[in-house]
DNA sequence: GCGTCCTGAATTAACGTTAAGTAGACTGAT
DNA sequence: ATCAGTCTACTTAACGTTAATTCAGGACGC
C-alpha cells in the first residue's frame, strides 16, 4: 500500500524540458498535469509534494514559488480541469431543440470521461469524500460548488423543456437528471481502452441507454 | 485539508463500552466498523491509526494486538462490507425468472447502497484509484477481484435469459450490464437523506429506470 | 502463573513548509 | 560595451510535526 509512494527516488521519469529554454515559465502548467494525474491515482494524502516535484523535475520547495501551498496546487488543479471539462463538453452544443441538445450533452460528457480517464476520478474523489471537500477553504468550494450548479440546471433544464414538448417521459425530474449524470460521471471505472469496445461505440451506447431513462422514442436517429 | 485529522484528540468520541465487561473481545470487529467510516470518509491515507484507536477507545497500539498492520486492517475492513453487501443482496434474491429477479436485484443494490451510504463509498475509492487497487497483497486483490467477478457474472446471467426469453431487449450485453451496475453503484453520491425523496421512492425510480435501460415492458407490476 | 489484551515510551521515516543562498536573464546608467 | 542592480526561478539545508510500527511491561481472568 504505502509502496506506491516514492520513498527516496521520484515516481515517475522527469519529463523532458530540452525545448526552449525554459521559456516564459510554463512550470505552472507543467505542475498542475502532474500533480492532477498523482492526485488522480493516489489522492490527496496519498500524493506527497515530493512526487509532484519529481516528476516535474524540480526539487519540493519549488513548487512554493508556483503557489502557496499544497491545498492551493490540489485545488488549483481540480478547477483547472472542471473549466477544461465544461468547455469541452458546452462546446459541443449546437441544437437548440431538448432532444438533440440532450444527445449532444451526453455523448460529450461520456466522450471526455473516456478521453480523459486518467484525470476524470479526481473530481468524483473530492466530491466523494465529503469531509474533504468541506475542509476547501469557502471561495474555493464555492466556485467550485457553482460550477457543480450551473451543470446541473443546464440538464434539468433540458429534461424540463423535453418533457413538456412530449419527447421525454420521465417520473421524477430531480432524480432522472441525477441518475442520468451519474451514468456519464462513472463510465471511466469500468471502461478498458484495450477492450474489445472504441470510445465512439461506447458513446453511442451511452446515448441510447440515456435516451431510454428519459423515456424517449428511440428510433429517430435519421429522422 | 488536514485539519480534518486528528492532531491532539481522537476524531469522534469513545464508543459507550459500559455493558458486558468486554466480553470475549469484540474489539477486532469494533475496530472494522470504526475503521471502515474513517476509511471511507478521508480514504486511506488520510485516515491515521490513532484516529482509528481513539474512535474505538484504546491506545494506537492495542490495534497491533489484533491486526499485523494498517493494510491489514484496511483490507480486513472492505472485505467485510463486500461480504455484507453480497450478503444482503442475494438474501433478497428469490424470483427465478429474469425480469423478477432484475427487479429484485436493483433494489436491493440500490436499497444497500442507501442505507449504508456512509461506508459505501470505500469500495469505490479503492477500485477508483487503480495503484491502490493493484499495491493489495496478490491474495487480497484476488480475494476482492473474485467477489467483484462473480456479481458481476450475476448480472450478466440474468440480463442474458432475459433477452433469450424476450422480456429485455438491449444492445449490447456487457455494456449494459456495466451500466447498470454503475447506476445503482453510484446513487449514494448524490442522494440526501434529508431530501424530499425517501430511499424507498428513490429504490422504486431506480428499478423503473434500470427496466428502461435494458428494454423491459414497464408496465407489467400487477400483471 | 499462564494466556489475553492492553499501555506508555521510544524509534525511524516521511511529511509539508520555511530559510537562506545562487545562477542566469533583463534593465538602465555610464 | 560594460557593469551594478534587480527580478525570476530555482537550489540545498533544515525545522517541527506526525505517521506507522516496535518493545518492554502490566493488569485481569482462569
Amino acid at each position: 500500500m504505502t509502496t506506491i509512494r516514492p520513498s527516496g527516488a521520484p515516481v515517475g521519469a522527469p519529463e523532458d524540458r530540452s525545448g526552449a529554454g525554459t521559456g516564459r515559465s510554463d512550470s505552472r502548467a507543467r505542475i498542475l498535469r502532474s500533480a492532477l494525474g498523482l492526485f488522480a491515482r493516489h489522492g490527496y494524502d496519498g500524493t506527497s509534494l515530493k512526487a509532484i516535484a519529481g516528476q516535474v523535475g524540480v526539487s519540493t520547495p519549488a513548487l512554493y514559488w508556483h503557489f502557496e501551498s499544497k491545498d492551493e496546487i490540489y485545488h488549483a488543479a481540480v478547477e483547472q480541469m472542471l473549466d477544461d471539462f465544461l468547455d469541452a463538453v458546452r462546446g459541443t452544443l449546437r441544437a437548440p431543440e431538448p432532444l438533440p441538445r440532450f444527445r449532444e450533452l451526453v455523448a460529450a460528457h461520456v466522450r471526455w470521461q473516456l478521453e480523459r480517464r486518467e484525470e476524470a476520478g479526481v473530481y468524483a474523489q473530492t466530491m466523494g469524500m465529503r469531509q474533504l471537500a468541506a475542509s476547501l477553504s469557502p471561495e474555493q468550494r464555492d466556485r467550485i460548488l457553482q460550477m457543480q450548479r450551473s451543470y446541473l440546471e443546464e440538464w434539468r433544464t433540458i429534461l424540463a423543456r423535453g418533457r413538456e414538448d412530449g419527447v421525454f417521459d420521465f417520473a421524477d425530474l430531480r432524480t432522472t437528471a441525477f441518475a442520468v449524470i451519474s451514468l456519464c460521471e462513472y463510465v471511466h471505472t469500468w471502461f478498458n481502452p484495450e477492450g474489445a469496445l472504441s470510445v465512439d461505440a461506447v458513446v453511442d451506447l451511452y446515448v441510447d441507454l440515456a435516451l431510454r431513462m428519459v423515456g424517449a422514442e428511440l428510433r429517430q436517429e435519421v429522422a
